[in-house]
DNA sequence: CACGTGATAGGAATGGTTCTTATCTAGGAG
DNA sequence: CTCCTAGATAAGAACCATTCCTATCACGTG
């Protein structure tokens, strides 16, 4: 997965594609590059404000709804109220760890088949778009308290 | 599972028992036995104060906290960034169905064991608490649009 | 290369949640 | 049963993430 897709991609969709929505793009190919948790807004911000200082919060929230009915972005949310998002990535598919403590979040790489087929057998009638699964806990350091 | 048995759960924990929290409990109660979907903290406020019409939402609010603290409620997130509650009940236990549509939720009676198994074996350091598998999708009603 | 439409910035508004303060009460001690 | 006090409550103010508003700007179509 390169930026070159996505990008290509948003051009058939008639989305504009302006600098600031290629740099939050960037920014969250990257982070899934490096394997790391999701960002929240704020995050994405500050990062796309290295290239673009103007760039207001409103901009990235609209960009980012943008995306995520667009299906190139997935919005998460967890216990915590924390809100994130995370880049919609082709082959690859991942559930998420997250520690109650500190709210550090880890990827599971690990997808329950049965359970989704139950969904559908439950409720055939749904038109079933998406799913997600997570698990809570408390990391090695937070245990300690 | 019976309102007696929560109330002396409480009891033993120290945590006071007042009308108004018991109210919340039962209320919480009601709805886990009819099967309907979790509460937000408005409706529990609105159920509250039927009979107790001076019932503030801060203190709906601060009573979910105590209680979740407790174990005795699970807060729920989901995409549409309601935050709902519902009883935690032992020998019972569901995962969710969300529309995207109209943010309905519906209970899926079917855990993954499996994927739990594997997120411990991931993270043999993390003490695993607790998890949520939810499934979103279009319910017959928002498909037709 | 100019134009129109959709995107942006900045500030103001919103709304769900939490804090503050004064008052009250559940439940243990006497 | 009555008193006492830590913890709970109500009301309104504060908070903060998110969204709205409006004027301005620029992507990319033609």
């Amino acid at each position: 997965m390169v930026l070159g897709e996505i990008l290509s991609h948003l051009k058939k969709t008639g989305i504009r594609l302006t600098p600031q929505r290629q740099e939050i793009l960037r920014v969250l190919l990257e982070r899934f590059q490096q394997g790391g948790p999701p960002l929240n807004a704020e995050e994405i911000m500050l990062q796309v404000r290295r290239c673009y200082p103007g760039v207001s919060l409103d901009t990235v929230y609209r960009s980012l709804a943008t995306f995520t009915k667009e299906g190139l972005v997935r919005e998460l949310q967890f216990r915590d109220q924390s809100r994130c998002f995370e880049l919609v990535t082709k082959g690859e598919h991942h559930h998420h760890l997250v520690c109650l403590g500190c709210g550090k979040v880890r990827p599971i790489h690990y997808c329950p088949a049965d359970f989704i087929e139950q969904a559908r057998e439950c409720y055939p009638d749904f038109e079933i778009e998406d799913h997600s699964c997570t698990v809570y806990g408390y990391c090695p350091k937070c245990r300690e308290e």
